[in-house]
DNA sequence: GAAAAGTTTAACCAAATGATTAAACTTTTC
DNA sequence: GAAAAGTTTAATCATTTGGTTAAACTTTTC
């Protein structure tokens, strides 16, 4: 027998690269065999079916870096901090793994039902009965720290900006030639420009 | 002979439902020809290749909504009005048409070589020689009417922002229950919300 | 009004593909 | 060490699917 089930994890490590590389209906079961170095009936040998097969190879992922993002996230009650350390990991968990975002997106396609759950699972294993971020952003508001804003607004604002450029990615080095928008560079410019943009919006009216 | 192209047109009616629910691959030709109401093979008299099918679909929208939006866009040399009508185009233009937005994914997933080339053609069609939206704000801060900011970066919130909560819709609404996030109340606030967080977030160091 | 051109259909094809089967090979069990 | 359990393979299957063909039907042309 293998032990560390050796070949799971080829086929899952093979699985994930074809899924990546042509989405789910692209795939092929001959291709994925053909990367993880075995015969095709063994990929139904251990996972059934293509369906099954995916959604393991979906789940192992995406879990992978929800966990990374939740885990690197600052627990502070001062929200210039926080919000920086959110812009910050957000952006440092998608340079490692932009793959991610294309999972997501088929999933959305797919009707969003399945990630919904798991991030949900993933909180509620966390002890969190609620979204976090929203909430801390109440509280700062509460406390006057910054201005009154929407929480969930904001925290839509922060993701869809820190997001943005790894989604666009391939459209956008078309139409600005020259700018390399997953360079450490770059990146580390955008982070600085999100929180400063964000932090000048939501600072109490008077303060500085 | 058919006036007007209607076999063509029901054709790509009903093509362009098929692909946005089921995705280029997912995609039947039979489906296509069933909703169309004529045989399939009609489908590959008129487009030769589920391919070409695709490809006329996908110009067809995507084109129409860049067209609407840029239409739509105001002259003005103040960034404050000019950024506001930005935002409100840009959320009416998606809601009207929120699924465009998976036509512009999947093209992502295929390398983005066709919508990048297609949004310059847009764009040189108007005589423009440059993505317009940056120059603008790099004028607004020559003219010291917002702050030094990079204007490639603020291109990228205001898209981020705006189109963030289309794309995640079916998953926000399963995060926060009771949100209906495709309302017209809900984009309204949107709007405001954004509009806001920038112009604070870029009005000069001094200023109000 | 008949030949030509254009449009539509039913039937068919070849290739691809996810899945299954039965047998061979390997490891574990007792 | 042999039976049992677990793993792997080659061969095969059934179905799906994009695409083709040849004939029928309709409109245009002259």
């Amino acid at each position: 027998m293998n032990f560390t089930g050796e070949t799971e994890q080829k086929i899952i490590r093979a699985a994930t690269e074809v899924f990546l590389h042509r989405g789910k209906d692209g795939a092929r079961m001959q291709e994925i065999a053909d990367r993880a170095g075995i015969n095709k009936a063994l990929l139904h040998y251990y996972f059934r079916s293509k369906d099954r097969l995916y959604q393991k190879v979906f789940e192992t992922t995406v879990k992978s870096v929800f966990d990374e993002f939740l885990n690197a996230i600052l627990e502070t009650e001062d929200p210039a901090l926080f919000i920086k350390g959110f812009i910050d990991n957000y952006i440092d968990a998608l340079s490692r793994r932009p793959e991610v975002i294309r999972f997501i997106i088929w999933e959305i396609d797919q009707g969003g039902e399945q990630i919904g759950r798991m991030i949900q699972s993933i909180f509620s294993e966390r002890g969190f009965s609620e979204i976090p971020f929203p909430l801390k952003i109440q509280q700062a508001i509460g406390r006057g720290q910054i201005r009154q804003v929407e929480p969930l607004q904001l925290t839509l604002s922060l993701i869809g900006m820190c997001l943005y450029p790894f989604l666009a990615e391939r459209i956008l080095e078309k139409l600005f030639p020259g700018v390399s928008f997953s360079s450490p560079g770059f990146l580390e410019m955008r982070k600085k420009e999100v929180f400063e943009l964000v932090w000048k919006g939501i600072r109490p009216e008077g303060g500085a």
